[in-house]
DNA sequence: GGCACTTTATTCGCGGTTTGAATAAATCAA
DNA sequence: TTGATTTATTCAAACCGCGAATAAAGTGCC
């Protein structure tokens, strides 16, 4: 993915974009007072979208039912011919795939349940690249302009490669090239979390001002951090694997090889195993538990079950250092827990807000807002597929200029 | 402090300014060269600050060694006439001052030693209004235009608050506005490492670019943020109280009120405290030991007392692990450790390097470069002081455009 | 001194961008 | 048909940075 810094003009012409897809087709009027720009300067914008034929105005006017006086609006849409994005994220054994249009609608989605872990780098990449041209396939996409690819794991999204991830087996895989010459597409690539916050941001217009911190809890734990809306990036990666922070010294093995990390205590598999453990049973690997299993965990401790409250109760106490960490590092006006770990919010609520209180002074804490958001985990593949809408945006636009 | 986003002339003339500050008197051409703009755009911009009389043209062209073919240069300075800034700290019983012309040159530095702990607010501000008052009399200085003033704890910046301070008994204590009328001047806000952080990043080209995170080890531990060489700032405070984050449940005593907080192990005042309780000496109030004392400390675990090693064996863990923790949560290009703490980097270095490694991938620890700095404290009053001179410009500029 | 040469600084005009104000367009209501 | 009303476009002005041409200010050599 470039990174070069945007013009004012790409910068404008983003904006409009992206409101364009969040919102659905508007009139030039409602653009300007959406954006607080002028009206010349939408008219000005939109006259040359039209031009590039990447919108299309409206011809039947709108007959809403509101007073009908003045000259009516022309809404804008996106064109149809543009073509369509894949957006793909790659869980433990699971791959959830979506198709979209350059609109941003989504056009089909799908989830196939196929084990990765283990798998050598070729025969990883043969299998996504087939996954994602057979949905391709299957969903009649005519024109599929390029892939977004999310993934846990350090992923440097701009050279679109896997430094290490709990899913694959090798490191620094040059994940987005090997699928690229596969699918002979583009791959953008993005890690999970980040995805994730950005989709979330898209959908709540709250969390695009100020600084957002996303907290996903669910197969690990992931963050992604937002500035006025756009992703916070790092020297090299994306979001960073906060799961991976070490806040026990011999706490609980990790997946990554440590101990007393985040994740150890708070991912689905961490508590799922150590579940087991209390029932006696063979620890077992540290395969992904399905959502049934971990209900059944869940249902289990709220039953009253004491060795599996007090797993929740650490858990939750790890869930409130953790948010300490980010409010005195980061001092976000929002912080966003997510992902399927919110289901057992309840059992976790009591030992988290103890901790956090223990661990930061009340100004600090009443600084963010704490969201808790049961997203479900299709929202990742719209994250990173609205990323590489943008992007393709930026590209047709410089390929005009040029 | 006004943080209104910069228009794009006055973050030009913001970048000029700066440069002459930091590289002393320079032609044109050559801040053209520095900072990568046109002749053009360079002799517009001076012919303004000219126009103005912040700037001031060489009227003797230099006659500097080299080869004196073409027109000679003629260099740009501050004009003297401008007034001066007092920087200002706050230690624990301690206050440093700093007197500099609108160039950014020292004209004078003392520092007084006061105990500040345990002073009613209204008696505090009095105490420092006198001190500083006193200090730019003693100095000559002619015209003091503004007061910068650095301290530890949660400030605000933008209302010049301070939410909770170690040095101080209140909380919520509106310094600057205090501070401000009894002075009769403006009086600009800074927590202590962000000013650290700044004032080194100004005086280090390469850490002007990409993410620099500066942890500042002394009397207490900070965490100033830089993001191309721009202070990072929060939802209120600027660079958190990185210092109070809790790494081990069940650790020693902070000052804070806390336990296990990443000070408790690395402060001057930790270190100090449980170096006189190996030796059974009753345990010292929280105030601040001297530099003799410290530099006893470790000398005697330098000469190979057991117990003495342990502990900063033990606060090189912690540093390890809070180091890990901001580069797994910031992914900084760069990481500075500096501070007064860094005098026995030599004791916590193994401790230190283990722990970094046992908690952070090699792909993600070898992003950022580890700088070791023995920045001394009166680089604290050169930050905020420079800060406030930039906000000086600025009120210029706008007092000019209205 | 005068002329060539070199380097620095300024000026001028252009292209790109945003905006307020004026204008045009499209519709409804009477 | 006319007027009212709201939407969209156009136009002139301002701003910003820049390349190119030009002016300025010296040195060095004859």
């Amino acid at each position: 993915m470039l990174m070069l810094p945007l013009s004012p003009r790409e910068s404008a012409r983003r904006r409009l974009l992206d409101a364009l897809r969040r919102e659905g087709p508007m009139a030039r009027v409602e653009i300007g007072q959406h954006l607080g720009m002028s009206p010349a300067s939408v008219s000005e914008l939109a006259a040359n979208l039209l031009d590039e034929g990447i919108l299309v105005a409206e011809d039947s006017p709108d007959q809403s039912p509101g007073l009908l006086r003045g000259r009516p609006k022309t809404r804008l849409y996106f064109a149809e011919t543009l073509g369509s994005v894949v957006g793909v994220w790659t869980g433990f054994n699971r791959i959830e795939l979506r198709l979209v249009d350059s609109a941003g609608r989504t056009r089909a989605s799908r989830h196939v349940e196929r084990p990765l872990r283990n798998l050598e780098a070729e025969e990883l990449m043969d299998v996504l690249a087939r996954t994602i041209a057979a949905f391709a396939e299957e969903s009649g996409a005519r024109d599929v302009k390029a892939v977004g690819l999310a993934c846990q794991g350090y992923v440097d999204t701009r050279d679109g490669i896997v430094a290490w991830s709990p899913v694959l087996g090798t490191r620094d895989l040059p994940l987005a090239s090997g699928l690229g010459q596969r699918l002979g597409k583009p791959v953008l690539m993005e890690n999970d979390a980040s995805a994730m916050a950005f989709a979330i941001a898209q959908r709540h217009a709250g969390l695009r001002s100020g600084r957002t911190a996303c907290l996903m809890v669910g197969d690990g734990v992931g963050l992604g951090f937002l500035i006025q809306g756009e992703l916070y990036r790092g020297a090299r990666f994306g979001g960073s694997e906060f799961g991976h922070v070490r806040l026990r010294r011999s706490g609980p093995q990790c997946r990554c090889g440590g101990r007393g990390c985040i994740e150890a205590y708070l991912a689905d598999y961490a508590l799922h195993r150590d579940a087991q453990l209390i029932d006696h049973r063979p620890a077992p690997t540290l395969l992904l538990p399905g959502e049934e299993a971990m209900g059944a965990v869940v249902e289990q401790a709220r039953a009253g079950n004491p060795a599996l409250l007090n797993l929740f109760h650490a858990a939750g106490e790890v869930l409130g250092d953790a948010v300490g960490i980010l409010i005195q590092t980061l001092e976000p006006d929002h912080i966003v827990i997510c992902g399927p770990g919110t289901r057992a919010m309840d059992l976790l609520r009591p030992s988290f807000e103890a901790a956090l209180e223990s661990q930061t002074i009340p100004e600090l804490r009443a600084l963010a807002t704490i969201h808790v958001m049961e997203s479900s985990m299709d929202l990742l593949t719209e994250g990173v597929v609205m990323q590489a809408l943008r992007e393709l945006d930026l590209d047709l636009a410089r390929l005009k200029a040029a």
